[in-house]
DNA sequence: AATTTAATTGAAAAATATTTTCATTTAGGA
DNA sequence: TCCTAAATGAAAATATTTTTCAATTAAATT
């Protein structure tokens, strides 16, 4: 089974979850690509593993994923009903918009912006939310 | 009438839409406070104005003003339902989670990020979405 | 291995959000 | 004033998400 998909596991396990047949399909669906999924495509791919799976589950568990940070909520121009895995706590994404692709980028220093901002308007800053959408390296050459 | 008002109606008008009462209704809401507002509730507050406005009408002219540029969808952590008037072209806001104000903040040089960004991931970067959160002046005062 | 029990489950219903359809109305140019 | 394409609202359809609740099950305890 993936690395991934047994940190996840031990995650929840840690967290007081159990793990049930249907959160581990669920899990090994997020494992399979770097992709934002929506509830409806987890739900569907899940099911080959395990077809008893409903889809109020999929809903739940990609609710517990969030709390634990180990998914985060994506937002597109479409709509904002997809989730991708999160590496670290403090995670932005870059997203392909021809392939879906998500990739992690590290090191996000707004610092200087942030100031600026929080200096002009006298606004405390507390979060941030970055971003980003182009072409993936295998979508740019068509 | 406020300006900003007639600044839309003609924006609308230069694109070829008609303004209608309905639309007149929409704007002056949209007006009304520099916040986030739900097609609901504009919909509620802009019948004050024009009763006979419908609900399909307001989703429709939320629309209109987003494709020309005039409003921009907020994300929010509760969801991303809402929509906030916009002064230029490209924009970013800073909303008060407290009170829900939104304001707009000038001059977003993320160029450095998005060079070192687009280097280590290959990926070509057409837009970037930044959002910030944090307390407005009138909240920190409690 | 059997027992126990609180956590978890899926189906169905409900709630919420948004879009489509279509007959009627209307803004604004001629 | 007349004309017409654009715009409208009500209703229905679609899409998304949450709630409810009786049945099942993971996993700790015996
Ligand atoms: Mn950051
Ligand atoms: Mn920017
Ligand atoms: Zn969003
Ligand atoms: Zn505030």
């Amino acid at each position: 089974m993936e690395a991934i998909v047994m940190a996840w596991s031990e995650q929840l396990r840690s967290a007081g979850y159990k793990i049930t047949r249907q959160r581990r399909a669920v899990l090994q669906v997020l494992a399979e690509r770097n992709a934002h999924w929506r509830p409806l495509e987890v739900y569907q791919r899940a099911r080959q593993r395990c077809p008893a799976l409903g889809l109020t589950t999929v809903y739940r568990t990609l609710d517990i994923l969030c709390e634990l940070g180990l998914v985060q909520r994506v937002h597109l121009e479409q709509g904002c009903h997809s989730f991708a895995p999160v590496s670290q706590g403090h995670s932005h994404h870059l997203i392909c918009r021809k392939c879906g692709e998500v990739t992690e980028f590290e090191g996000c220093d707004l610092s200087p912006l942030l100031e600026r901002v929080s200096r002009s308007t006298g606004f405390v800053i507390e979060e941030h939310w970055l971003e980003l959408f182009g072409t993936c390296p295998a979508c740019q050459e068509e």
